[in-house]
DNA sequence: ACGGTTTACCCAAACGTTTGGGCCAAACGT
DNA sequence: ACGTTTGGCCCAAACGTTTGGGTAAACCGT
């Protein structure tokens, strides 16, 4: 125990025991095939590289970003962790990075600006090569003033004017449940529509909303409320929803979060979803299927999310040209909103299920 | 767009703008309280100071870790971040990181002995100047080898022989809900145990398990199963419960995630929770207490989890002793398990809560 | 006035890479 | 036989810090 940390193995060292230069050692070690030829003889590559394995020499990163004035890190940002979509999208880039050969810092940000701004500046202190911003405000210039300093990035999940991101198509998503309650019969129906800077719930608010309007249903007001998007903002708009009117149809929340803080407001007042009214979520979060009443909601890929987040910064860095991206959702309907579902889980009549209509 | 990103400032520039050396500028900015006070006479240091934050001045990390052999880096290894409970240790860690002026990277293991290693030697090789763990097993070698080559590092979450960490008592909480579920007069009883390479299950369900011996009613073999920690595996875990013998009055799902797949199967079999068995999860969670039936569960410090680790860790690298830190968890009662809760929740009777018993 | 201390700096090496250029000898072309 | 190319390597500077050791001038006490 507590053995003394062995010096790391330098290029100078294997340099010495093979009587080479360090130089030498270097390219044979990392230089990339086109120029690398002409490096060292086969027998001296061989050489080296049975040595560099034998001692186990890894290339000391700091030296080398010092060099070369690249570092391979990425920065990512995320309004929190504890979130599982960003976790989830935070994992895709993550892996991604590591085929790469990149590394990522990631920080919270809790969705504050001047937290945003300070672990911005963070980031760029470790001199990353480029930012993934996961928590991107709509309404806010900080992302022009981060562009106009030249700094490289992507946003992921969120999407804000003028620059480059990877989403899930939030408008098509609404669509889809808004097209999903039409086919239901549902008329009367309300929105807990997340945070007001936040692209996934306004535009998800809007595909909704607008297909409401094209069927002749325009949602008043008062039926659309901005929440937090953990579970606790979910309770509380479902809340305000419950008491600025009569008990709607059914319930568009967002995310899936939002939507069981939802479930829970529902509940204590004695209402019963995918009976006394119809609940939809979004994103698929593992959780919702497991639910007493699975949730009816809208799977967005977020690894993939992640993943491509992290390629298209990639590309960025390299100088080649990058466009926002919409990654196509997917309605999956469950008990919550479905009286089929409802009443083969429940073993009950499907006339049963459908009181709220 | 696009602006070229201005070279960064270094301590040169701000040297050859004020006619002094380098050196003396280092001393200024950076030297610790004891030792630069000599460096330069004060109005001097105010030059420079002023200079400094004018310019923007940001100290390049990679010279400096380069230079002083330290990194000021932390390597975070996790099973998924996608697992709220992790995410939000992780949190604790990276808030305490950022209070020490350290960073973090953070790499997924899957569980997976392979990743594990793959994963340290990433982050080693990123040159990190300690890990944290989130991610041990209990049965491998593993982590002997990294403290033999030197490593400092701490775990956090789950514990390991002859490594320092900082751990829920997870045997109390166990015991816990043993007590909670002996007082309201449960005799059958059954575990989904969580994997049997991680602490927390194997101590969960030991204080539990202990504990139901003490009072005369030790539980049978067939009543523990072993299962993964996500609500997949809670769901299949309990689908081998009831498979193994007739349906027990209370079940304990080691983790919160586990519970909520435990869900999902009583409803796919048409159990209710608190009504035809207790349910019991542990770590509280945000979610369960929102759960159309809210769940009893154990509390666990999971962010100061991570922030105490994090500062272990610190201790560790300063070459101060470190112990095992044990946090106290705290029993949350809720309608799962409660006939009150459950009657009040539901509106009925609680001697119609308890047919169960 | 003179030895000793202090003040306020400067100097240079070092950390481990990368990379443009140089050099010598062998191979090649005519 | 004489230039030219090529192969195989070495050289040295540079990236931006930190840090142990100077040194010259100012200051002090006597």
């Amino acid at each position: 125990m507590g053995a003394k940390r062995a010096r790391p193995v330098t290029l100078q060292m294997i340099a010495d025991q093979l009587g080479l230069h360090v130089s030498t050692v270097s390219r044979v070690l990392h230089a990339k095939p086109g120029e690398g030829l002409r490096a060292a003889s086969s027998p001296t590559v061989e050489r080296v590289r049975r040595l560099a394995d034998e001692l186990g020499y890894q290339r000391n990163p700091h030296a080398m970003s010092l060099r070369t004035q690249r570092s391979n890190l990425i920065g990512v940002l995320v309004p929190r962790l504890s979130d599982v979509v960003l976790a989830t999208i935070y994992e895709g880039v993550e892996e991604a990075a590591a085929e790469h050969g990149l590394s990522t810092f990631v920080a919270n940000t809790r969705d504050i600006p001047e937290e945003q701004r300070a672990r911005t500046e963070m980031v760029l202190a470790r001199r990353v090569d480029g930012i993934i911003f996961g928590d991107a405000h709509s309404d806010s210039g900080f992302l022009d003033e981060v562009a106009a300093r030249g700094v490289p990035f992507v946003l992921v999940n969120r999407q804000a004017a003028g620059h480059v991101s990877v989403v899930c198509d939030d408008y098509l998503g609404g669509r889809m449940v808004a097209e999903h309650l039409l086919g239901l019969g549902h008329e009367d129906v309300a929105v807990v529509a997340g945070e007001p800077y936040a692209s996934t719930g306004i535009n998800r608010t809007g595909g909704f909303a607008d297909r409401f309007r094209e069927a002749g249903l325009p949602i008043p007001e008062h039926r659309i409320v901005h929440s937090r998007f953990d579970a606790r903002g979910g309770r509380e708009g479902t809340e305000r929803v419950l008491k600025a009117g009569p008990l709607p149809s059914a319930l568009f929340v967002v995310n899936d979060f939002g939507a069981i803080g939802a479930l829970g407001a529902l509940r204590d007042h004695g209402l019963r979803v995918g009976v006394d009214l119809a609940v939809v979520g979004f994103n698929d979060t593992p959780l919702v299927a497991e639910l007493p009443v699975p949730l009816t909601t809208v799977r967005s890929p977020m690894h993939e999310m992640g993943r491509r987040g992290l390629r298209k910064l990639v590309r960025v860095l390299e100088g080649r040209r990058a466009e926002t991206e919409l990654l196509r959702p997917e309605l999956v309907v469950r008990a919550s909103s479905d009286p089929e579902q409802y009443a083969a889980l429940m073993k009950i009549t499907p006339a049963e299920a459908v009181r709220h209509r």
